[in-house]
DNA sequence: CGAGGTCTTGAAGACGATCAACAAACGTGG
DNA sequence: CCACGTTTGTTGATCGTCTTCAAGACCTCG
């Protein structure tokens, strides 16, 4: 069942793991989706201020969400992974308050808003789950609120390093305790509220502590047990749990 | 219209400023209020990890969603006016991932998740405001991390006291450029990911600068302009504009 | 009037930023 | 396959913002 999905596989498997979908909701999801495009590394998906008339699912790649302030500093507030929505809010939000950029090459799914009102119409349990898909991000930007809040730069970068873990095992993108991690230090920087260089020596604190190995856009979890207690990760905010919802 | 519509009167009245409402939603809105219930300052209204059967609706008070670290320290990350609901997405998380204070004494309604539920059966346009309704909430997340990530702490707090003023308007809770702000020093420190003493000296230098007053739990804000543009502050993430939805 | 919370102030120190330079890795074209 | 330029990662030195600690002033409410 898995198979054949196209676009929308990961998406599915990531749903399936929130509560269980009926075919017919696997079909409707799908149904949704039309073209797909590609996006070069460094490329804005959606600008900010933009009123795409449909939404973005990433099939392929890594993206972001972001602000730019007046002095050229970025915030990053969301890293986004295969599977993923980057402006599902869009649906309902219409006008976007930050930007979207591709961190690398990407494969771009896009899901008109209509059809998204569609699903609220006619399939309303679907609806819950694309509704609850939102909700998680919102947990993941409180989660970030207090790792960029009150925690110390090496134990938010440790945090970070969890999260992405946990979320790409859920869509089956693990290699056991590594994983693609196809991003520079300083859009992680952007992504923690820090300097390039102080993620750089956290990193180094993080591999001089046998934590972690960091190398050519791959990272190696050592010891995943010291690596979240030091990050003091609880996976709960992901909420990979199912349930009717 | 705007009378007697008990504990959802401010909710109706910000929803409102999101798209219309048809009268029979207002009303169902209205029966999905159940209780009321008071919560004294400083009090839990929602623990960490609980699984409540409803969603808390702030009819008066202000209250902070938050989160704990093992050291003690806490991070709030969202604050909460008349009329918001402190954990609409508790609807579908079930298990909420940070606790809920009264930063005052409250008054709190309880909207059942069943009904909730319901709501998103039967009236799907309705359904997809409560939707927007977390939309907004996360797109506020969103500023936050700008502001606590990339912004110095004197602009971090401008902004949040923008922000403050132009979700107290929307519902009628200013007075021209004054408002209450039943909140401490330390309260605000821990929404910003600072120490008290810093917020301290923060507010200083906005007084200084005479882009504030703040006495007695209640901010005036001498240069709206100024402190607008002090803080970049921007409404547009607040989404207070009426489309259909 | 007293007590506890809140605000304010000062001094010292830490964490992270900035600036600048160099090394390494990567991709591209010859 | 190598040469080259560009991006990314790394290091050192200095600086600044914000933290911490500690004490005192203020204020509010019983």
């Amino acid at each position: 069942m898995s198979h054949d999905l196209g676009p929308v596989r990961l998406l599915v498997r990531k749903l399936q793991g929130y509560d269980e979908l009926s075919r017919a909701e696997v079909v409707a999801l799908a149904r949704t989706v039309s073209s797909v495009r590609t996006v070069g590394t460094d490329q804005d998906i959606v600008a900010q201020g933009e009123r795409p008339g449909y939404s973005s699912l990433l099939v392929e790649g890594w993206a972001a969400r972001y602000k730019l302030l007046k002095d050229g500093a970025r915030q990053i507030t969301a890293i986004h992974v295969p599977g993923d929505f980057v402006d599902l809010h869009g649906f309902l939000l219409h006008e976007l308050d930050h930007g979207v950029v591709a961190l690398c090459d990407c494969r771009i799914a896009m899901a008109p808003h209509e059809r998204l009102r569609g699903i609220t119409e006619q399939h309303p349990h679907l609806g819950r789950l694309l509704w609850f898909n939102t909700l998680v991000d919102a947990s993941i930007h409180r989660e970030w609120l207090v790792a960029i809040g009150r925690m110390a730069a090496v134990n938010a970068l440790a945090h970070l390093i969890c999260e992405i873990h946990t979320r790409l095992e859920a869509i089956g993108l693990t290699d056991g305790p590594r994983f693609d991690f196809p991003i520079t230090q300083v859009e992680v920087a952007d992504a923690l509220g820090l300097s390039n260089v102080h993620v750089n020596r956290s990193s180094q604190e993080l591999r001089a502590r046998n934590l972690i190995r960091w190398t050519s856009g791959m990272i190696e979890i050592l010891d995943v047990d010291q690596l979240k207690a030091f990050a003091q990760f609880d996976p709960l905010y992901l909420y990979q749990t199912r349930e009717p919802r």
